[in-house]
DNA sequence: ATGACGGTGTGGCACCGA
């Protein structure tokens, strides 16, 4: 069982990308962030050709989230119940797999601009409800993944300068003590559980040659319910779609699941 | 260096992302 999260930053534009790597990469779920498109865009035919279910939660212009899925997904909830939120950031769904019930939150949470900004207040707030609406998410689903474009680094390992953007945006003490709280419900870094290649990135700058240079941060993550973690098999970062014409800013992570 | 690149529509520039 495969999951994989991926910033696509404009569908409308990477439908061809998806679409191409899917072929190559048939997992079985596909969880999308940035969709830049309002509902009555998104491309469900296409999908549904390629083999899959969509489930989405879109928004003209900015942010939008999908599940994507080999099986249809139920009990579909979109942004975080008690946060209200104009943004359409957060999508959970449950999924049949081999390991039983599979629920997976997918977030495209927010990036925050800078530290004492409304934005990144707003950042703050939006993480403590999603901590809090959690809470009841995994009281209720046993098999719970939570993964997506947190616009966090979990620690040093995750920045390509940590010294010199220490206490910045992505690398606050605010944002990785928020990053541990959600770790703090019981859930695990599934990248870190294997042994990666030192400066594992998963978004690159457009600017700069930052890909070229390997100039990029791990911002993109795959967090599993612990008691899940024997049947972690793996989790890696795919550069490849970052080499294309055109390519999303961020890669694709995916999550290999076995069966105990 | 309030830069850079690439996405969007309010468009021929401004705003946003990370």
């Amino acid at each position: 069982m495969k999951i994989t999260t991926w910033n696509i930053n404009s569908l409308a534009v990477r439908l061809p990308q998806v679409l191409d790597w899917l072929a190559a990469n048939p997992v079985d779920v596909l969880c999308l962030q940035e969709l830049k498109l309002s509902d009555d865009k998104f491309p469900l035919q296409a999908l549904q050709a390629a083999g899959y279910h969509s489930a989405v939660f879109g928004q003209k212009n900015y942010n939008g989230v999908a599940i994507l899925s080999r099986t249809p997904a139920r009990d579909v909830i979109k942004n975080i119940a008690g946060f209200a939120d104009e943004q359409s950031r957060v999508i959970a769904a449950t999924l049949d797999s081999p390991l039983g019930e599979l629920r997976v939150v997918n977030g495209y949470f927010v990036n925050g601009q800078a530290p004492g900004t409304d934005k990144f207040a707003y950042k703050m707030r939006w993480l403590t409800g999603l901590r809090d609406w959690l809470v009841g998410e995994l009281a209720a689903h046993p098999n719970l993944v939570l993964l997506g474009d947190f616009n966090i680094t979990a620690d040093d390992r995750d920045t390509y300068d940590p010294d010199g953007l220490r206490e910045t945006i992505h690398h606050t003490s605010e944002e990785r003590a928020h990053f541990q709280a959600l770790i703090d419900l019981g859930l695990v870094d599934a990248f870190r559980l294997f042994a990666q290649a030192e400066k594992s990135y998963s978004w690159w700058d457009y600017r700069e040659m930052a890909f070229r240079r390997n100039l990029g941060l791990r911002i993109d993550h795959i967090l599993v319910r612990s008691g899940l973690q024997p049947s972690v098999e793996h989790c890696a970062i795919d550069r490849l779609p970052r080499k294309n014409e055109r390519p999303s800013d961020h890669a694709p992570v995916t999550l290999t699941l076995k069966s105990l």
